[in-house]
DNA sequence: CTTATACTCCAAAACGTTTTGGAAGTCAAT
DNA sequence: ATTGACTTCCAAAACGTTTTGGAGTATAAG
């Protein structure tokens, strides 16, 4: 069915030798056969085998990820955006990119690592949703296997990076806030490991201490960064005796729920409460209010990462194993009011 | 480092032939034997090497799906959704899926076709986002190649797909709009030559017509599925001099855009303009006001494609070859206005 | 004329599986 | 004792590449 090397090998009376070495430009093949052998596999539409040449290179050409869908119906246009990057930056390297998907910590998870590490299916990994400990991680600098994060875990470990100053942004967006005369603050946070969430929750608490608020438990909720999560978030603390009069989210998609909680207790956003998100995750300018956040362009980060790892795949010299992204803090109504 | 199936033989004084067939199941091997096999094999930690056995088997127990991403910073939820779902459904039959992003009808997404389907590193593909006459499916179509789409191009050719009728429910939403006595109804669409686009205006007109409405080409403007998109298309039907009651748009996304230019232009949503979205993607009952929308189960869907694209390329028997999902009409304060 | 130096080419060996086509052994029936 | 039917195993051949280690020709240098 499909056309090998062999078949043009036969075609044109040389041995695949020369074929293989001429598409992939060696030189020491002449010009003349190097032109004729690119026009017959050209013409005859033959397309290199991937298995067979993974099989005797020992490499993939692939960079995985695992979609960590903690909810079986999981939608989330961060990872869409995400995954646009890393198939983009991937593509241009003539790379491919293998997706999965897997609760996060669960055996499924664990197997499919099993599987594209020791079986070779992958030769790097791209990881995001940190944990403060993460297996992944563990698992796969023991296993000296390329791999970059989003973020970086607490394991004492040496390894490639994208990271973006969340405790720094987030005390940014409450003295934002403060400076709008805002004083009682919630927080509506994630899962106690998630790294995003230390970090994001200790930019809260950093910026309370350095404005002279107190920090109030009352004021302090955790979601599950879904609009749900949000929105019960929300229902609690505006039931509070003394409801807040600000709320600050650990993301954009927990600030949706928020705003709807908000809006259906009467609250006029913007004015008698103010709401933050973080991620600049699409449609942030359309909520109503327009949501002030701190926007991350999480397709350049994407396309960062997928940068480093293949370069680390391909031995090259990693300059900063590092790399800070900035994102921009966008002010919009649901801070500001109807002002504009 | 990585152990291959000659050390398990080597270390049990046996064959790789019989360790190859214990760990397959084949019935030719004793119990004990295979029992030993499997142990060993699962504690050195033994892989099969996914190239070789691809090689071999000549499949690569994997399927596609390229992202279609027009714009460069390219983010939407239903993606995200539609993304998780494939995977699911593939890593549940240990299939992985192969995913990469390219401009629809662009030479990149060609060169992809090609590299996949020819190098046989999928064993078939899943395609959204149908055109009228879609090169996809005529290409893998031509190449007898596996394949499933969500919804289907106007192509003469016999493939497998799920469907929902987008054409009877957009007609549903006119519907619903008049009954709430909207009369000026208008419609923000999508590129003409997509397949949801010609299906949805489609349904569009057919509830006008059926409620004695004339079709206004001043109450229909071309969007791009962005909430952008729905801003200045909302922009511009909100300045007509007889300005619409309502708002109908292709998809949900669109719809935030357009609930977003209806807030600042002093619209109250539900009361004086009535607006509804198409989807059902994350966050629409989260909107301000919480969107009338018909809800599509897109994991389900993606995970139906998915298995059909699988019993397909196993040679298995496909009973219904084309699959109807029924979604569900949400009837949200964007069209019933604060009354609940 | 011999030796060195390029320049082109190629046969054969891998890569790690699965599958084919038996071989060897055991047991029961003739 | 031979035959036939099972059961359990295995050697070797694939699968389609890339890479190794030369071999063969010219051309230039000694």
């Amino acid at each position: 069915m499909t056309v090998t090397i062999r078949e043009v090998a036969q075609k044109l009376n040389i041995s695949i030798t020369t074929v293989s070495r001429a598409l992939d430009g060696y030189d020491d093949v002449s010009d003349e056969t190097r032109r004729l052998v690119v026009d017959t596999a050209q013409q005859m539409g033959y397309v290199p085998n991937r298995a067979a040449r993974q099989l005797r290179r020992q490499r993939a050409d692939t960079i995985g990820y695992i979609l960590p869908t903690e909810t079986p119906r999981f939608s989330n246009p961060f990872f869409a955006e995400f995954v646009a990057g890393l198939g983009d930056e991937a593509a241009a390297n003539n790379y491919d990119l293998l997706v999965s998907t897997a609760p996060p910590k669960s055996a499924a998870e664990q197997e499919i690592y099993a599987r594209w590490v020791h079986g070779r299916k992958v030769d790097g990994m791209v990881l995001n949703r940190l944990r403060q400990r993460d297996w992944r991680v563990q698992y796969l600098a023991q296993n000296v296997f390329p791999l970059v994060t989003l973020q970086r875990s607490l394991d004492p470990l040496e390894y490639p990076s994208v990271e973006v100053d969340g405790r720094r942004w987030f005390r940014a967006l409450v003295e934002h806030l403060y400076s709008l005369g805002r004083r009682r603050i919630a927080y509506v946070g994630a899962a106690a490991d998630l790294v995003i969430q230390t970090e994001r929750f200790q930019g809260y608490q950093d910026g309370l201490a350095a404005l002279g608020l107190a920090l109030d438990a009352a004021l302090v909720v955790e979601g599950d960064l879904t609009p749900e999560g949000g929105y019960r978030a929300a229902q609690a603390l505006l039931n509070r005796p003394v409801p807040p009069d600000a709320v600050a989210c650990v993301d954009d998609i927990t600030a949706m729920g928020v705003l709807h909680a908000a809006h259906e207790m009467g609250c006029v956003v913007g004015k008698n409460l103010a709401v933050t998100g973080f991620d600049g995750v699409i449609g942030f300018e359309h909520t109503h209010p327009p949501l002030t956040t701190v926007n991350q362009p999480v397709y350049q980060i994407a396309r960062q990462m997928a940068q480093m790892l293949l370069a680390q795949i391909a031995g090259r010299p990693l300059e900063p194993r590092q790399v800070q992204i900035e994102p921009v803090l966008e002010l919009n109504a649901s801070t500001l009011g109807a002002q504009k």
